[in-house]
DNA sequence: CTTGACACATAGGGATTCTATGGATATAAG
DNA sequence: CTTATATCCATAGAATCCCTATGTGTCAAG
């Protein structure tokens, strides 16, 4: 509620990463950045909810993972989205069109 | 995810909430028909989630109840909206305007 | 007289996310 | 050199929020 840095909204964060991880190969570390950066600093994922979620979407089959070197030499995990991923992060962008503009509904209701 | 019924976003049940009381005083029963109404059908809230949901806003102060009889001659608990309600309500919206962009800013991201 | 709508309520559990903590490496600061 | 900061991964435990399932009672319709 506060002005400034916000959690993201409860059950969109695997949205986001699957969202993030469709713009190319990315590392954990680097996507939680990319979400920070590209809300303007309003959303963070702690790595606690971060690295968690990446194992449910590898689990689930719609990231897979390999291990490779950063530009800076450093050992990272790199997520891609697989095909059954890329259908999930389809399905969930539709979903969220028709659940926003339903909450628009509702929020713009006058007597 | 599917066509149809969908649950409302998590976290923002009291929001709605708190919404359609404002739209006048109501009783629970009805304020889970208006939210699937206003929504095109598209939310639902079970009575499991709406009750405790109701008694938590009460708790808090933002909702004030009293019994009272419906058109049809029943008792019912007709809520209102107190004072901290109608803030907790404005401030409430204001967020949610914050979050919906951020999420558009990711989501409409291209490489 | 039984089914369905109305109206309230709670217990118990599931899913998701957070806080707290841990480890390891690189780089910059002092 | 040593310390702090940033990078990168990970998990345990708790908190939050919501749902399913169940229960109570009333009223109207058939």
């Amino acid at each position: 509620m506060e002005q400034g840095k916000a959690e993201v909204l409860k059950g969109t964060l695997d949205m986001l990463i699957l969202k993030v991880v469709a713009l190319g190969p990315i590392h954990g570390y680097a996507i939680s950045q990319r979400i920070q950066q590209i809300s303007k600093d309003l959303f963070q994922v702690p790595e606690g909810s971060l690295y968690p979620a990446l194992h449910r979407l590898e689990d689930r089959g719609w990231l897979q993972a390999k291990w490779e070197e950063t530009e800076t030499g450093r050992d990272a995990k790199f997520y891609s989205l697989t095909r059954a991923g890329k259908k999930r992060l389809s399905a969930e962008l539709v979903n969220w069109e028709r659940l926003s503009e339903a909450m628009a509904l509702i929020l713009s209701a006058a007597e």
